[in-house]
RNA sequence: GGGGGCGUGGCGGAAUUGGCAGACGCAGCGGACUUAAAAUCCGCCACCGAAAGGUUUAAGGGUUCGAGUCCCUUCGCCCCUACCA
């Protein structure tokens, strides 16, 4: 027998599915379809574990689809423009594309050492011009349908890189290039709106069964849809007349999910940021200290601003609003716990039900008034009976409850108050009659930033003209090419280059300049995916009969840290591609797989900056690809996390080479390398029986657990068929397994189910057993999965357990066509000696066909 | 603060609908083969106990004939999100 050597038939199977197009898409409709996707990777240089575990689950994924029956789309490609290409670009003082394209090269090799079954004929990249000229395209559909947008907002922005910054570049308040503190700044920047789509995005993740529950929950929560009402507060000075000092408005408004609590607004807040505060304050008294407020706000940080407990500032601003629903008049602060791009920026303030807003009263001795308790609180009657207006509870030590009885507030007490209430209805049915508010919905979402001060990336096609102003490109002059000529280690960008930005406008063909900003990276990723199905498409982004075809993805594969971003992106983008008719389906991936993260063995995430990064390559010279495979699969569940640890990789390597010499044995081919011992008849019939029973079992196990993405269990099971095999061998003669007329064909059948079961797991040595052992001439990955007859996967006499009061007591064998009565007969006959010493009788028995007979007794 | 998840041997993990807890593997121990080692093969391997037997799925309680699994309380860990009004 032929030791096994991975590092032979490895490459050479490789070289050879090259030659043959194994891997090539067969765009056969005769066969349904299936589309197997895993997340581009982004081109960073040598791949990892985590590479590793996300490609090789795909991978299974897509052989086992493929011996399912199936016409399967298993493609791959690289997410390649982004900031790491232009860092390293400066540092070696050379072209991003030279960075990327060699890093490629590197994954793609890597890959294909791994067996990974792509076809690289459709290979995306998407720092290619042939790619991201539709993605421009698709900007420029956008634009038409009004779904992009100039404007101006606060944004994340580096003084020392002078560009603005996404917020996963902003660590801990700095700059992750420069570690230069982040300030917020009111630019002029590209959005994509994707707000229009809040409410679709949010009701079709109840379309999406086949996603992990906590990816939609997580996506629910970045929408964050919460409904409420726009109240108008009219604004007023000291005596309650109009403010003297000029303006712009004279009604400010708010928004609140709780307008019952109306009657307890006992000061009013305005953010930092609030427009026309500036104005407000001009000229008072209250100017600098309110200057002094939003000066100090600006400088923390957005990090330092989400660390929970800070302590809450604020100042009076001299002015006054008007409560709408008793007229009473209240201070307006301007505080620092106020964001000023939810809602309208401006709160009314609510402190006896907000703990928030009941902290900054207690530190600048503002009112608390009680206005909803629960009935039992003895509160409740005191405040009922009350004349005067308790405007403070001062032995409180925290905002109360919100869900109760309305006291204090007018007509409306007694109501009950809360998120969806009584008080809720009548107090905006009131509001909305005279005109002071409205009911709204508020998402959390917020619009998508997609411009980018870097060069790396997709140019905007857009054109800024002095006399037509904003103009977009003609799709006929894309794609807008980023000029290879620029010298980034000198500083230059885009915007300073000598000629990108110069251009005629398209409209009046005067000189005009162009937009030098690119497109965030996440505009890539979000269509690559149907760019897939129709690659080399010279006239559109993709062929919608191909994308109809292939699309939604049938199984999509890639970490827990795209759960929002990326995976909410494409969402969107799918959704605009199905309205422009692009498409005819809604949501883009049906079913996803959010793989756990491979960290070290002490289990700190791996990354450069810790220089604990494990690649494969040394496994693989040691063990082979299919034993690294193998391996990862076996360690955990997909989706849990793991710790990475080499130890029992050899163990993997072991069971491969376990399952080399089995298969080998069955069919004759071990020679000197039998496991044969020796053994009597009753044992080779035994072990014949159990390996019959194994073979039909395991195959529907491993079945079952493909179909549910359970790998680590596929591979024990395929584990105890080969320890099956093994203990036959070792009693039955090698001659048996080819002359005896029953071992023969149950040892070439075992044989084969073997090696199919195995192939998606270990393909090379699958197909290297196939051809060289079995003697197949086409490849195992083009056969039909093994089927198997459930009643043999059970022994005709199974053993049950016989308990009292649930307590196992005796074990009984059963036929497995035993009727419950014959089960029970048997179960009480033998624990009918132990009933008798104990002086115990049957109430009651239970008996679970295959299980177990449980007899309640007294 | 809000949301989600998890807690099983020395380790990774299994137990699919509530039905024999610890499959499968790693590590460890013992043995066979060998001059020897490696490789291979066999056996043992949750805990206490010499054994009989008892105990055991973070802790406590509950529902049930029966709970790792369902419910409640407590503790611990992880992830996401956040002054979201």
């Amino acid at each position: 027998m032929k030791p096994y050597n991975p590092h032979e038939t490895e490459p050479r199977w490789q070289r050879i599915w090259d030659e043959t197009g194994q891997d090539k898409v067969r765009e056969d409709s005769s066969k349904p379809k299936r589309y197997v996707l895993e997340m581009f990777p982004y081109p960073s240089g040598d791949i990892h574990m985590g590479h590793v575990r996300n490609y090789s689950i795909g991978d299974v994924v897509a052989r086992y689809s493929r011996m399912r029956g199936f016409d399967v789309l298993h493609p791959m490609g690289w997410d390649a423009f982004g900031l790491p290409a232009e860092n390293a670009a400066i540092k070696h003082n050379s072209h991003p594309a030279v960075w990327t394209y060699g890093n490629i090269e590197t994954q793609k090799a890597s890959f294909k050492r791994m067996g990974f079954s792509y076809d690289w004929d459709r290979t995306v990249v998407a720092c290619d011009p042939e790619y991201y000229r539709w993605g421009q395209w698709i900007f420029l559909q956008f634009w038409k349908r009004g779904l992009v947008e100039r404007r101006n907002s606060p944004v994340n922005w580096c003084p020392n890189c002078e560009t603005v910054l996404a917020n996963e570049q902003v660590t801990e308040g700095e700059c992750w290039r420069c570690h230069g503190a982040v300030e917020k700044r009111d630019l002029t920047q590209w959005y994509f709106k994707i707000t229009d789509y809040a409410q679709p995005l949010l009701d079709d993740l109840e379309q999406l069964g086949g996603w992990p529950e906590r990816v939609r929950q997580m996506q629910a929560n970045w929408i964050g849809r919460s409904e409420g009402a726009e109240i108008d507060f009219v604004m007023c000075d000291k005596e309650g007349n109009a403010p003297q000092n000029p303006y712009p408005q004279d009604i400010v408004t708010v928004f609140t999910t709780r307008p019952d609590t109306l009657f307890g607004c006992s000061f009013f807040l305005l953010s930092p940021e609030y427009k026309g505060l500036k104005e407000m304050v001009a000229g008072t008294e209250y100017e600098k200290p309110v200057n002094d407020l939003c000066e100090a706000a600006a400088k923390v940080s957005a990090v330092e601003r989400a660390q929970g407990d800070r302590e809450k500032h604020g100042v009076f601003t001299g002015r006054y609003v008007v409560n709408p629903v008793n007229g009473e008049k209240v201070p307006v602060w301007v505080a620092d716990y106020i964001v000023a791009d939810y809602g309208t920026g401006a709160v009314m303030a609510v402190p006896c039900g907000d703990q928030r807003d009941f902290e900054f009263a207690r530190k600048y001795n503002l009112p608390i008034i009680p206005i909803i308790v629960t009935k039992d609180d003895p509160l409740f009657a005191k405040l009922n009976g009350q004349k005067e207006r308790i405007v403070s509870s001062v032995d409180w030590d925290s905002a109360c409850d919100t869900e109760g009885i309305l006291v204090q507030s007018g007509k409306y007490t007694g109501l009950t108050g809360g998120k969806h209430s009584e008080a809720v209805d009548a107090i905006m049915a009131d509001l909305i009659a005279q005109g002071k508010g409205k009911k709204t919905v508020q998402f959390r979402l917020r619009d998508w930033l997609i411009s980018r001060q870097r060069y790396w990336g997709n140019p905007i096609p857009a054109i800024y003209c002095d006399d037509c102003g904003l103009v977009p490109v003609p799709e006929s002059d894309l794609p807008v090419l980023l000029p290879e000529d620029i010298d980034l280690a000198a500083g230059e960008t885009l915007a300073t280059h000598k000629s990108f930005a110069e251009c005629t406008c398209p409209k009046c063909g005067k000189p005009a300049r162009r937009e030098t900003d690119t497109m965030d990276t996440f505009t890539c990723s979000s269509w690559y995916y149907l760019r897939y199905t129709d690659p080399h498409n010279a006239h559109l982004p993709f062929d919608s009969d191909k994308a109809n075809r292939w699309l939604p993805v049938d199984q999509y594969i890639g970490g827990i840290e795209h759960a929002i971003l990326h995976l909410l992106y494409s969402r969107f983008f799918t959704k605009v591609l199905n309205d422009m008719g692009m498409v005819s389906f809604t949501e883009p991936f049906t079913n996803l797989l959010c793989q756990g993260m491979v960290k070290d063995a002490n289990g700190e995430t791996m990354s450069k900056s810790k220089g604990n990064v494990i690649a494969p390559e040394d496994m693989i010279a040691e063990y082979g690809a299919d034993a690294v495979r193998a391996y990862i699969l076996f360690m955990a569940p997909p989706d849990k996390d793991l710790n990475w640890d080499e130890a029992g990789l050899a163990g993997l390597y072991k069971f491969l080479n376990r399952v080399w010499r089995v298969v080998h044995d069955l069919v004759g081919k071990a020679g000197e390398d039998t496991l044969f011992k020796g053994g009597s008849k009753e044992e080779v019939d035994g072990f014949k029986k159990v390996l019959l029973r194994e073979r039909h079992r395991v195959v529907g196990k491993v079945t079952e657990d493909f179909e549910r993405n359970n790998f680590n269990t596929a591979i024990s099971a395929i584990m105890e068929l080969t320890n099956a095999a093994g203990d036959f061998l070792r009693v039955a003669p090698p001659e048996k397994r080819i002359s005896c007329q029953t071992c023969g064909p149950l040892c070439a059948d075992v044989a084969e189910v073997m090696v199919k079961l195995i192939a998606p797991i270990a393909p090379h040595m699958a197909e290297e057993l196939w051809h060289e052992v079995l003697g197949h001439t086409d490849s195992v990955h083009n056969q039909s999965w093994p089927t198997f007859d459930a009643d043999l996967a059970v022994d005709d006499d199974i053993e049950m357990v016989v308990q009292l009061n649930g307590k196992i007591t005796s074990k009984i064998t059963v036929s497995k066509t035993a009727s419950e009565d014959e089960i029970k007969n048997i179960a009480q006959q033998s624990v009918a000696g132990v009933l008798a010493t104990r002086n115990l009788s049957i109430v009651k028995a239970i008996a679970v066909p295959g299980k177990l007979v449980n007899f309640v007794v007294k």
